[in-house]
Formats: C-alpha cells, sequence, structure tokens
RNA sequence: GGGCCUGUAGCUCAGUUCGGUUAGAGCGCACGCCUGAUAAGCGUGAGGUCGAUGGUUCAAUUCCAUCCAGGCCCA
C-alpha cells in the first residue's frame, strides 16, 4: 500500500515562481477595475485622516531610480498609515513650469521658433508636460504607488495658477515683495536670471591675470615718497575691470611694501609676496615696509584702463589661498562684491547687456561679449603698463544647468522676497524648531540655509511660467497692486489659466480709477517677468492641501530626498510662513540618494546609472518596492544587481514561507475548526508569543517609518522562527496526524493567525505578493476583498507569555547543540536524515530539570526518532557541548525499523502483523481514518 | 573652500545612548543531509585589526582631534 496517499500533504495552487513581470500588470489591472483606491477612500470615510503632502517631480523625461525610491516610500507610508487605522488620501502632483520644458520645446521647434507667438510657444509647452506626466503616471502606477491618479495636482492648472499668482500678490501687499538690481547669475544664452539651482559648477580655464592699481593718496609713509606706488590684485575675469569701483583688502592681514627696481613699488599680502614675486618672475625684490591694511582704507587708487577712482575697502572674505590679498571688487558683478558695496555705498555698476556685452558706457570694448573681450582688456592692461603678469589657470566656474555655459554676474532689476523687511527670515527660524525633522540633522541643514540666505530672487525673464502679476508706474516705477486688482487676475487666472495675462493689456485688469498712489499718474506697465518655478511648487500647500476638501493644512508630512532642504521644504516654509506665519507642514522626512555599489553617485558619464524600468523588466516592481525597504533610506542607498539577486532570493524565501502555509491550510475552515488557545500544545502558544514580538516590533518600526527593520524582523521571522524552527517541527503534525483531529487544527488555527498577520505586515511594502497571498487565504465572513482594505494586525496581549518563552529560549538553545551533535554523525556516515539517529542527552541538574517537562517532545522538537534524557552522567564518546554547561549529547543511529508512513524508527513497527511497516501511531490514525470513511 | 551627513564581514542590517567578557543576525560562499515546501526544505562551517592615524583612559568599534573615502547642499 501507498502510503503516501494517507498523509495530508501540503495541496495549493498558489504558485511557487512569482513571475512577477507578467502578474504584477494582471494584479494593478484588476484593482483599477475594482476601483480599490476609491473603495479604500469610501470606507475611510471619516476617519482621522493622515496627509502626506506629495513634493511634485517635474514633468520631464522618465523617472530614474531616486524618483522611484522617493515615491515608493511614500507608497509604503500612505499604505501603512491607512492600515493603521487613519483616511491616508494621497494626491501626486507635478511642477510643469519651467526653464527645462521650455528648452525642449525650443529644442523640438528649431528654427520654427522664430515664427510662433508667445500663447502658442506657451501652448507648446503646456502639451510637453502633460506628455511627460502621462509618461510618469504609468510609471508610478506600475511600481504599485496607489493614489488619486486620475485627479493628481499640476502647478499649471488655471485653478494652480490662480494660486500662484495670489499668494505671489500676497507678498507684494504687505510689501515683502520688491524690485531691486542686484547682481544675479545670468546666462548671456538663455538670457535670463538664474536661481542657485539653476547653476552648476564645472572647470573653466581661464586667464588669470596680476594688475597693478595705482595708489593716488599718500600712505604716510617716508620712505614711499616719490615712488609710484601699486596695489597688485588677481583676477580671472577680465571683463569685470571696467566695472571695477574698489580694492578690497583684509583688515586682519599685514600687507607688504615690495620694492622690484627702479622707483616703482607693490602693495601685497606679506603672507603672499614670495609665491607672487615668483609669478611675476621678478627675483631682485626687497621688503621695504610694512603697511597695517587698516591705514589703507577709504584710500584711493585710480582705475587703470580709465580716469576713475577705485576705493580701498575692508572686507573679511579676502583670503590668503590665491591672489595677493587685494580684491578687485566690482559690485554689479559678484554677490560679494555687492554685499560689501552696500556698506561703503557703492553702486552695483554693471555695464553689460543681456546678451552679455558691454554697453556703450565702456569705452574701448563697447559692443564686446565679455569672455570675448578678455583678450582685448589684456592687451590694453599691457599697453598701459598695469599688466604685472598673466597665466591661464583652470577652475571650478559657474554654469548655466540648461545651456551648460559660463554665467556671469550681472546687476539687473529683478524681483525679490526680502528675508528681513517683514522679519520672514526670523519667523521661518522660529518654525523651523516647531517642525519634527527625521532624521534630525535636517534642523541643522535647512536651519543653516534659511538664516543665511540671501533675498530670494523670485523673478525670470521667461515664457513658461506664472507671471509676477504686479504693475508699476510708467512714470516712477512704484509697484501698482491692490486687493480689487488681485481678485480680478485671481478670477479670470481661473478661468483662462496665466495666458491671459500675456493676452490682455495692463488696463483690464486695473480699474478705469487706478491711480498711482505714489505721483499721481494714472497709466501702469504690466510686469512681464514670470516667478521661479521654486514659487510655483513652494505654494503648493495653498494650491492643494487648503483647495481640497479631503486634505488638511499644514500636512503630516512631507517626504523628499536630502537636496530637497534648499529646494522644496525651503520654498514651501517660506511661501507658508510669509502668508501664514506658518509652516505647512508638521514633520519632514528626508531621503538619501540611490548610489551604486561603490557607493558612488550614478552618472550617465561614468555609465553606472540603473533605470527603474530595467529593474522592473527583469525582476519586477516587488522587488524594487523589497529593496527600498530593505535600505536604511536615512542614507545614500546602493543598489547594484548583486544586491538585486539577493533580494530576489529574499523575496522567494518569503513567497515560499507563504505558500507552505497556505498549502497547509487547503483543508482548514477558520469559522469551524479553530482551536481555542488554551488547548494548545505549548509549542504552539510559543509560536504565538513569538508572533506578537514580530507584530510589535514591525508595529512600532512603520510607526517610525523604518521600514528596514521591518524587512529584517520579517524575513528573519520566516527563515529563523518559521522555516527553520516551528514549521519544520509542525510536518509531523500536520502530515500524519488525522486531517481533523485537534493537534493538527491547533497547528492549522496558529499557521492561519500567522499567515494572516504576516500578509498585512508585508502588505504595504510587498503590495502585489500580499494581494495574491490574500485571495488563497481561507475566506471568513469578515475578510475585506483586498488586504489593502484591512488592517495591519494588533498584538495580542493574551498570547503573550514571558515564562513559557523563556523555557522554549532554553530548547532552542540545546536544539542548537542537537543539530551539531547530529551533523558530527552525520560526517561520520551514522546517520543521514536527523530521523535515522535517536539521541541521549545527558544534563547538568538544572538543565534536567528545565528539559524534564518536555521529555516527550525532545524526539519530535529535535526531530529524530528517539529522545532520552539523563541526569549529570559524563558519556563516553558524545558530543561535548562547548556553548552549554554539563551539555553531553550521544547520537546513535535508530535501531528500531522506520515507520514506513511517518519515516520514524520506532520499536512499534512490525507489532501488527496487518501492517509489519506502520508505527503503532500511524496504526491508530489508519483504523481512524478508515472509520471516518 | 564652507555647511550638513555617512564609513561595522562579499551584500543588507544590529550593537556603540551612560567606553569594559571571544562584535551579532540573515543572505551569499564552502561542505553535507533530504527528496512528503522539491527550479523547494534542513544542517554545519569559514568570513570582521568595527575607514586610517594620533590622543584621553587601567581599558576605545564606542569619547576627542586630524586625515582618507563617499554623498547632499552651497561657494
Amino acid at each position: 500500500m501507498d502510503y503516501k496517499k494517507t498523509l495530508n500533504l501540503p495541496v495549493t495552487k498558489f504558485p511557487m515562481k512569482a513571475n512577477l513581470t507578467r502578474r504584477e500588470p494582471e494584479q494593478l489591472k484588476l484593482w483599477e477595475e475594482y476601483r480599490l483606491y476609491d473603495n479604500i477612500r469610501n470606507v475611510s470615510k471619516g476617519r482621522e485622516m493622515f496627509i502626506l503632502h506629495d513634493g511634485p517631480p517635474y514633468a520631464n523625461g522618465n523617472i530614474h531610480i531616486g524618483t522611484a525610491l522617493n515615491k515608493i516610500l511614500k507608497d509604503i507610508i500612505v499604505r501603512s498609515r491607512q492600515m493603521s487605522g487613519f483616511d491616508a488620501v494621497y494626491v501626486p502632483g507635478w511642477d510643469c513650469h519651467g526653464l527645462p520644458i521650455e528648452h525642449n520645446v525650443d529644442k523640438e521647434l528649431g528654427s520654427k521658433k522664430k515664427n510662433i507667438s508667445q500663447t502658442d510657444f506657451r501652448r507648446l509647452c503646456r502639451s510637453y508636460a502633460e506628455k511627460y506626466i502621462n509618461i510618469q503616471r504609468e510609471e508610478f502606477k506600475r511600481l504599485g504607488v496607489m493614489g488619486e491618479w486620475d485627479n493628481p495636482y499640476l502647478t499649471m492648472n488655471y485653478n494652480y495658477e490662480s494660486i500662484i499668482a495670489r499668494e505671489c500678490c500676497k507678498f507684494a501687499l504687505d510689501n515683502s515683495l520688491f524690485r531691486s538690481k542686484k547682481p544675479i547669475h545670468w546666462c548671456c544664452s538663455c538670457k535670463t536670471a538664474l536661481a542657485e539651482a539653476e547653476i552648476e559648477h564645472h572647470d573653466e580655464p581661464s586667464p588669470s591675470i596680476f594688475v597693478k592699481f595705482p595708489l593716488i593718496d599718500d600712505p604716510g609713509i617716508p620712505a614711499l615718497k616719490d615712488k609710484k606706488v601699486n596695489l597688485i590684485i588677481w583676477t580671472t575675469t577680465p571683463w569685470t575691470l571696467p566695472a571695477n569701483l574698489a580694492v578690497a583688502i583684509h583688515p586682519d592681514f599685514v600687507y607688504a611694501v615690495v620694492e622690484t627696481g627702479d622707483d616703482e613699488v607693490f602693495i601685497l599680502a606679506k603672507d603672499l609676496v614670495d609665491s607672487c614675486m615668483r609669478i611675476f618672475g621678478i627675483s631682485d625684490f626687497s621688503i621695504i615696509a610694512e603697511i597695517d591694511a587698516k591705514k589703507l582704507e577709504h584710500k584711493k587708487c585710480r582705475h587703470p584702463l580709465y580716469n576713475r577712482e577705485s576705493l580701498i575697502i575692508l572686507a573679511v572674505h579676502v583670503t590668503l589661498d590665491a591672489g595677493t590679498g587685494c580684491v578687485h571688487t566690482a559690485p554689479g558683478h559678484g554677490r560679494e562684491d555687492y554685499e560689501i558695496g552696500l556698506l561703503y555705498e557703492l553702486d552695483p555698476y554693471s555695464p553689460v547687456n543681456e546678451k552679455g556685452c558691454f554697453t556703450d558706457d565702456v569705452e574701448f570694448f563697447k559692443g564686446q561679449f565679455v569672455f570675448k573681450a578678455n583678450n582685448g582688456i589684456i592687451d590694453k592692461l599691457q599697453e598701459t603698463g598695469a599688466l604685472v603678469a598673466q597665466e591661464s589657470i583652470s577652475h571650478s566656474y559657474p554654469h548655466c544647468w540648461r545651456c551648460k555655459k559660463p554665467v556671469i554676474f550681472r546687476a539687473t532689476p529683478q524681483w525679490f522676497i526680502s528675508m528681513d523687511k517683514t522679519g520672514l527670515r526670523e519667523k521661518a527660524l522660529d518654525e523651523i524648531d516647531r517642525v519634527e525633522w527625521i532624521p534630525a540633522w535636517g534642523r541643522e541643514r535647512i536651519y543653516g540655509m534659511i538664516k543665511n540666505r540671501p533675498d530670494w530672487c523670485v523673478s525670470r525673464q521667461r515664457a513658461w511660467g506664472v507671471p509676477i502679476t504686479l504693475f508699476y508706474c510708467e512714470k516712477c516705477e512704484s509697484v501698482f497692486i491692490n486687493h480689487e486688482t488681485v481678485n480680478k487676475i485671481s478670477e479670470l487666472f481661473e478661468k483662462h489659466g496665466a495666458d491671459v495675462w500675456f493676452e490682455k493689456q495692463a488696463g483690464e485688469f486695473l480699474s478705469q480709477n487706478a491711480v498711482c498712489q505714489k505721483c499721481g499718474h494714472n497709466k501702469f506697465i504690466k510686469e512681464t517677468d514670470i516667478l521661479d518655478v521654486w514659487f510655483d511648487s513652494g505654494v503648493s500647500h495653498a494650491a492643494v492641501l487648503e483647495e481640497r476638501s479631503n486634505l488638511k493644512w499644514p500636512a503630516d508630512l512631507y517626504l523628499e530626498g536630502s537636496d530637497q532642504h534648499r529646494g522644496w521644504f525651503h520654498s514651501s516654509l517660506l511661501t507658508a510662513v510669509g502668508t501664514r506665519g506658518r509652516a505647512p507642514y508638521k514633520s519632514v522626512l528626508t531621503h538619501g540618494f540611490v548610489v551604486d555599489a561603490e557607493g558612488r553617485k550614478m552618472s550617465k558619464s561614468v555609465g553606472n546609472v540603473i533605470a527603474p524600468k530595467k529593474v522592473i523588466d527583469r525582476y519586477g516592481a516587488e522587488i524594487l518596492r523589497l529593496w527600498v525597504s530593505a535600505s536604511d533610506y536615512r542614507d545614500d542607498i546602493r543598489i547594484s544587481e548583486n544586491i538585486l539577486q539577493q533580494l530576489s532570493d529574499s523575496y522567494r524565501r518569503i513567497r515560499n514561507t507563504c505558500r507552505f502555509m497556505l498549502g497547509n491550510l487547503y483543508d482548514y475552515d477558520p469559522k469551524t475548526d479553530r482551536v481555542p488557545y488554551e488547548s494548545m500544545p505549548d509549542i504552539d502558544k510559543f509560536a504565538l508569543h513569538k508572533l506578537q514580538g514580530l507584530i510589535e516590533k514591525t508595529l512600532k518600526a512603520y510607526e517610525t517609518f523604518e521600514f528596514h527593520v521591518i524587512y529584517h524582523a520579517l524575513y528573519n521571522y520566516c527563515t529563523l522562527d518559521l522555516s527553520a524552527f516551528y514549521l519544520d517541527i509542525l510536518k509531523d503534525r500536520l502530515y500524519t496526524s488525522p486531517p481533523q483531529s485537534i493537534e493538527r487544527r491547533s497547528a492549522q488555527t496558529v499557521m492561519y493567525i500567522i499567515l494572516d498577520s504576516v500578509v498585512r505586515i508585508m502588505a504595504p511594502i510587498l503590495s502585489f505578493t500580499a494581494e495574491e497571498v490574500w485571495k488563497f487565504m481561507p475566506d471568513i465572513k469578515e475578510k475585506e476583498s483586498s488586504v489593502h482594505l484591512s488592517f495591519l494586525p494588533k498584538a495580542n496581549e493574551s498570547w503573550k507569555n514571558e515564562k513559557l518563552a523563556q523555557k522554549w529560549e532554553a530548547i532552542i538553545r540545546v536544539r542548537g547543540e542537537v543539530t551539531k551533535a547530529l551533523e558530527e554523525a552525520r560526517a561520520k556516515k551514522k546517520i543521514g536524515h536527523s530521523l535515522d539517529a535517536v539521541v541521549t542527552i545527558s544534563a547538568n541538574k538544572e538543565l534536567y530539570e528545565e528539559l524534564y517537562a518536555y521529555e516527550e517532545d525532545l524526539r519530535t522538537i529535535f526531530i529524530i526518532s528517539g529522545a532520552s534524557l539523563i541526569k549529570g552522567e559524563k558519556l563516553d564518546k558524545a558530543y561535548k557541548s562547548t556553548d552549554i554547561e554539563g551539555l553531553d549529547i550521544l547520537v546513535e543511529p535508530a535501531s528500531s525499523d522506520k515507520c514506513e508512513r511517518c519515516w520514524i524508527h520506532d520499536p512499534s513497527v512490525g507489532l501488527n502483523s496487518e501492517r509489519p511497516t506502520i508505527c503503532s501511531r500511524c496504526e491508530k490514525v489508519l483504523e481512524e481514518l478508515k472509520l471516518g470513511g
């Protein structure tokens, strides 16, 4: 007879092979048809809200691995908060305006660009953004990210555009917004001001020149009488010399007066004399005096090219790293130059036009492109004898992020939001301390940035964006805006979008009797600059959180990469504090960047980029989700083929563990077969105790967003607690007992409870697989149609039993020693399978008493054919435990025959003449089965 | 150059808060068992001068300093 047929072996259609790349899209389709997201909303009505407000990715290009990381993290959080009992609405968004899209539309248009109207151009930008929104939306959905994909927020929606304009006007109405000339990064090729975020630094070859600035005033040193005294400056931007207004020296440095032959002397920082003279090729020199820098302040030099004075000023940004310690200062062409210029009341003089060419103001070089003018200027300096030395160097220089060309500093009229006029900086700093920053160092990071940042330049001279909806007086240039006009603009934008600003005349927005407050004039100029896109996304709290009835302000959480301390967290904070006095978020979570196996950043040029699509096509989105969960995202996180392969392996392990439990639940009905806790054997109670530990640990980790803790806990639970221990031991009971026996039903009850908990715990992370398992689980009345409609498990206090657990932990330790002893016997070819062995365990008194209570069960627990326990005797030839004192383990091959049914070697085998190959235990079961049917 | 952060086995993570016995886990690897979770399952074992160097200390992976490597942001 084939006794195998009398066993209860696992049966399941749940496939061992995940086939994620095929099955995931099918699952997504089912969820969509079933309208899962809407169903979740319906059942969550009235629950407390948890709002993670999405930072909008830019609507350009395909998503990259960093975007995937970000969106998956958000999804895990939203799903886990939802399953914790919140109503966790997720409204994804896109950032739609801005230079990159303009550039790409430009590129597509090519030469046709010249004949196109601004309105048509903006229309093309809009449809370009739409195209990529659709592409990215599909990519995000494919990752398993759940949200309001049918109704995302777009910064180019008419309603959104109208709110951008409204929020911008709020700054104007309280006088925070002002117009001022200030040097800003300027791209001569794009003809636009650039924000900090639009600048990249690359190495660039530059001329490096040393120039004499003859001192006009008497320095008051007798030795210098009748000498030609020159301050020597160093610059790598000769083209800024025409705009020179000052020479800066450090107040604490000592300056040397160096005689170089004939009647000429140089003044430069004492510490730099030797290195400079080497560059100048002057070997015959002597220091004839030293000057305290402070004595030179306010003295004047003559400009080396023009009949003009240049003031000597003191500045701490002067360094000894390079140059001469005397710094050429052009307040219209440099950030620090401008700042120090303010103190000395110097003009931000900037005689350069928008194309980067000198204006007519500039004698000798007018009309020349500044970078091309460098050589001419050097020649001219040579000609006038002002040039001391000339080299070429390569150094880090700012470049435009789009066209990659070097940029210049140029003073132009721009719109600024003042950081200090209305106390924005101070209020923002206060608010930072009311926000929870995760990790905590995020606070230091953004605090430092807000503390030190200059006024926010919000204007751009471009086409694709929301205009700064302000007017200024045709006559006196003072700003004109009032509530009535703001409302009118808002209404029009709401109806027609921001395009209407460019299509209508100024008068159409203003009332007939509008009059300049300052000069009484009644004609106004409409500003045509557009807003920095950081302002667009920065007001999402107003345009999304406040506008949608299913959201709330402030958000519970913002979650982005750590670059957003300067980006979106920053602009959101400023717009919210400036208009509402509060931060728009209660907490801010940041993640690191995705780097390669060596910890280096990904870049196309290095060729170490891993695209999410590649991972999905090869492994499935589930593996990418598992990767996100397995990594500690607070630091940079690595991805590589090796890492993905490893995750793939652990995924299979988790999957198979679920599959095994499903297979053993094929005939289990939780309604009728559930065994009460009190009737369970201790090992089952212990299994339930261990499960409570897992639940507590993972719930806490979800609470604190430490998903890698969940991954490790879940994975170790599956391999160690379940696969290698509980489930392995359970096999005998599950397979050989009568199907409806209490011992088998007890095991099934526990497995059902475990599987139910495990599947809920994994649902926020392994969303596809959890749903797949959920569908294969035995149905019960209360069971939701999707795991994502259910809740995370709750720890059951009454199943926690610390005392019992301690006993079992001791048994597990002994078990570890037994397996070592078995392995030793196996190596000596005494046994093969552990069931071939019988074991004698000799333990000291203490351990003996602990084990004694379970003497009958040791055989099962160790998965061997027999275990006998003796107290304190030394066993010859036994395995001596090194880890547990007084423990000897003697392994011997079982002498009895092996039961053909349960594979256990038992003396009862052969006693029954009808079934000579069967043990008495199985004999009983077979009898029972016969009676049953 | 400045601000913020990171560096524990081949990989993913623990541990270090308040310094103190042989620094843990799993994967991977090697070897073995099983063939009733089977393109599965079980077991044993080998892997770490805790980025480097100095300092404080009876004692440092843990505290301090410097350096090196890497990341983000800025210059």
